[in-house]
DNA sequence: TAGATTGTTAATCGATTAACAATC
DNA sequence: TAGATTGTTAATCGATTAACAATC
């Protein structure tokens, strides 16, 4: 394992992490101590080696012969996602995915909540959507940079997505979530994730008999 | 290229091809009648070599020196998805990310369709949402199997997750789209795809400054 | 000590990309 | 014909898994 810089590490293991947290979150919950990466592995079906390199990129954090001690691993796996940190969000879209997303609770009580709520449609701005007033797009990106906005998400129709990343780029934001259907073009600084509940189905409609 | 049955395909192409659809589809509304796979590749930001090979697992369906005929490659692709026939779908959960869900008019004039809604909290049973009734989870199995869904949307919270997917296996259901923080078990012949907007943003954290 | 489990190297597996003959 | 582009094989790249010494 390196010294101070970590190593670049591939976006499959970043996106376990999210996931052994969550793991891990539960565990604390019911109060369990330690946990080893066969048990991990069993119960979120991925193979223990690959846990235990995956931990391994970012330092040792668990003992021989007894495994890793749960809540010092949630700490370290926060760290390690810069979730020991407020990371607010800045929403673009408020129409119903929109809506639903600003109140989803899991969202509302962690570090990544939804910090300001954008639309350009003049009957959406003024609205109050879970304690936030739906701003106009007019200053957004003064607004994203006041407020020391990072990530975005959008959440408008596919032809209004590339001009939303835009602005976002504009306006310092690095990692995009995109829900509309359309494939971004960003600089390759910008961390680009997508959700395609419609791709997602078409894709389970392949293995149907 | 096999002849009759399709040889077995990776998830990763499986996934791609509805990426290639939606693309497709923007060029037919723009009256573009051929496209190749440079193009293609330029656009969706894949290696045309992928694009061409995902595509040749299923037959041969461009031209040497001329590309894919749009409209062409679009019925082909929806055959190989299964988008030339009804697949209706179930959805369990009637919160605010399930009626989002439901009303999402992308979907709602697809093969893919919300044709039937669940909840067990009996304040939500009768509601009316986007032309549907909510109904109870009592008759599930039966509901499910009389209207030949096999594709269902897990839209509930986590811990009650597991539950709603072992039901919808019991009721013949074969894909499941899971948007609840929890990890499945099913049959290996249940094919599951996770959603979760905490786990991405969580990801895209990792990737701040 | 004996048993268990990590961290890590080496082996394997699979997916992506390059290259090119075939051919429109 | 000359230029373009597919379908496909071979090469490369990267990610996953197995194996095991170190050690709790």
């Amino acid at each position: 394992m390196l010294q101070g810089k970590t190593p670049v590490v591939s976006q499959a293991v970043v996106r376990r992490l999210p996931i052994y947290l969550r793991y891990l979150q539960q565990l604390q919950a019911r109060e369990v101590d330690t946990v080893s990466s066969q048990e991990m592995g069993r119960d979120l079906d991925i193979n223990p080696a690959q846990i235990r390199k995956d931990l391994a990129y970012f330092g040792e954090f668990g003992r021989k012969g007894i495994g890793y001690h749960v809540p010092y691993l949630i700490e370290k796996i926060r760290q390690i996602l810069k979730l020991d940190r407020n990371l607010p969000v800045a929403l673009v879209g408020a129409g119903h995915l929109g809506i639903a997303l600003s109140n989803y609770s899991r969202l509302r009580r962690s570090e990544l909540a939804i910090a300001a709520i954008f639309d350009k449609d003049p009957r959406k701005i003024g609205l109050a959507v879970a304690g936030l007033t739906v701003q106009g797009m007019d200053d957004f990106e003064t607004r994203v940079r006041e407020q020391g906005i990072r990530i975005g998400i959008v959440a408008v129709p596919a032809p209004e997505a590339q001009a939303v990343a835009n602005r976002m780029v504009e306006a310092g934001i690095v990692g995009i979530l995109n829900f509309a259907p359309a494939t971004l073009r960003t600089p390759p600084t910008v961390h680009v994730r997508y959700s395609d509940v419609t791709s997602e189905l078409q894709a389970l409609a392949y293995y149907v008999r």
